[in-house]
DNA sequence: TTCTTATTTAGAAAATTATCTAAATAAAGA
DNA sequence: TCTTTATTTAGATAATTTTCTAAATAAGAA
């Protein structure tokens, strides 16, 4: 799986700004670049580092490119920082 | 706040060993450089990073200095990757 | 097949990061 | 005050990241 790449991809704005476009629908690589003032190579790359991380999953329609949200990882995530944070009142069944 | 700062010092995978070992107890920096095959330099630079990220706190006592596990931070990503996941049955009210 | 549109890949430059060694600081003890 | 121990800071270097421009690829349309 890899924290170490999925924590890299979540650590740059512009890719935190893409996941929060991809929360409402998915996109074209286009559509996403539209929404800031870098190159459409720019775009790429950071969705690269995103698919990467399996992040996000693309799908080709003719000459388009769809992107949508993969909330898998978001879950492994989640279950790492609640351990590290310690479960309170269900791990440490002591209290 | 700054989720980019908490997200890129989560990246390495030195700082997530780190957090891990605090997530037992404090500790000095000495001992936790004496888990890793690195200079205490270098311990000192990602306890720096984990430190600004508000990861971790600091405390002296004498000549060592005590780190501790800061998990009010990880309330906040958690937050932030639930709310990217989308909140199911809740946030959507239409269901 | 040639053109157009959508997108990625390649190559380069500037900025950032992780690591080291050596030097500096901070506190306590002799 | 001098020495020792714990730790950080400074300066250097190698590796990685982000961005650009220009070129390449992929698919459909004329």
């Amino acid at each position: 799986m890899g924290f170490a790449e999925t924590f890299k991809a979540l650590s740059d704005p512009v890719r935190r700004e893409i996941l929060q476009l991809l929360k409402q629908r998915r996109m074209s690589a286009g559509e996403i670049a539209s929404n800031f003032e870098m190159t459409g190579a720019t775009i790429s790359y950071h969705l690269s580092v995103l698919k990467k991380a399996e992040l996000v999953f693309e799908s080709r329609e003719g000459t388009f490119i769809y992107y949508e949200l993969n909330t898998s990882v978001l879950e492994d995530l989640m279950v790492w920082l609640s351990d590290l944070k310690g479960v309170p009142s269900y791990e440490q069944t002591e209290n």
